[in-house]
DNA sequence: AAATAGTTTCAGATTGATCTGAAAGTTCAG
DNA sequence: CTGAACTTTCAGATCAATCTGAAACTATTT
């Protein structure tokens, strides 16, 4: 029978894991990450393979995705071969990383997009019929709310993510004087 | 050959839709969004399925969900029996939905199971050996930190929800003076 | 109350994402 | 250079999410 301590530990990282869904990463990225966040020491493929029963060659692709992502970082230790890996403990750091990493999948490319959706349908404006021409009005009108949009989103992540060390206190200080 | 206008229109869809998976929603949800939210008029089920090319069981889950989400009303026309569907078409209400969905979603479960695992980790804390104890020191510490972190997000998400109208510009108001 | 127009549901099919495990690759010590 | 220790890759297997389509259901008209 488990600890109460081991079983906290495995809620925790299965509810992380279940969450991946709702942030683009799969499930096993997720909980590699939450068993590293919560390990007191840095942890090696063996272990990790051991803890949450996958194989080596999925330890392996999930293992450099997170370094990728910079949500963990390769140990070595001295007279030792092998490879140990920990997590980002800092939150805000990991909020950084995770920011980082999203603008740049997401909210960068659909500005672009829609860019190129508004130079495409200024082409031919010309050649349509007048009730066309007001579709494309309207359709220009909701490509400008939402660029405006994002651009405001982006500017402010910007913002966040050049903020230096300020932190969580910064996130704290946006809130309304409660 | 479509116009140029169709192929924007269509690319803007195919765009929306692709970056669906890092927003925990199916491809298909997005891209039915993404075509009312451009559409001058509102659309029928059927007109849904010609547009995105998909069958009626799959379009009436999908404008269900959307429905759910607060992204798009039905509507109904005199004399007609059929359904149509709009989009909201204010940015600053759609990305209220969006969040308010997510946070349900995922802040608030992440946050309550944080809470249990402190629990739990905190029972049989006496029974541990000294080595085990440091260990769940360290654990309940990452613990806290995240919760932190993450009570103190939800209390700006509700900050940005619960500000009225302002809109786009309270988040142009939190950007650097520039 | 029967016919018609439209909507929802859900079992099974399809598709796409993820995982495995063995082979290939890399690094280092001797 | 060779072997040992370890890591990465990737073709095929597995699994989960999504989609289809036909049947069941609901609402409206006559």
């Amino acid at each position: 029978m488990p600890s109460a301590l081991e079983r906290s530990k495995a809620l925790f990282i299965r509810r992380w894991g279940e969450l991946s869904g709702y942030w683009g990463i799969n499930r096993t990225m997720a909980e590699l990450h939450a068993l590293l966040y919560i390990s007191a020491e840095p942890l090696c493929t063996d272990d990790i393979m051991a803890a949450l029963q996958i194989s080596r060659g999925n330890a392996s692709m999930n293992i450099r995705q997170l370094v990728d992502w910079g949500l963990i970082t390769r140990q070595h230790r001295k007279g030792d071969r092998k490879e140990y890996f920990a997590a980002e403990t800092d939150v805000w750091e990991m909020f950084q990383c995770i920011v980082r990493e999203r603008r740049r999948r997401e909210v960068e490319p659909i500005i672009e997009t829609i860019e190129r959706c508004r130079k495409m349908a200024a082409e031919e404006l010309e050649t349509l019929s007048e009730a066309e021409r007001q579709q494309a009005e309207i359709y220009g009108r909701r490509l400008n709310d939402l660029a405006e949009f994002l651009n405001a989103v982006n500017a402010l992540l910007n913002a966040l993510l050049s903020s230096g060390q300020p932190g969580i206190e910064m996130l704290k200080a946006i809130l309304p004087p409660s």
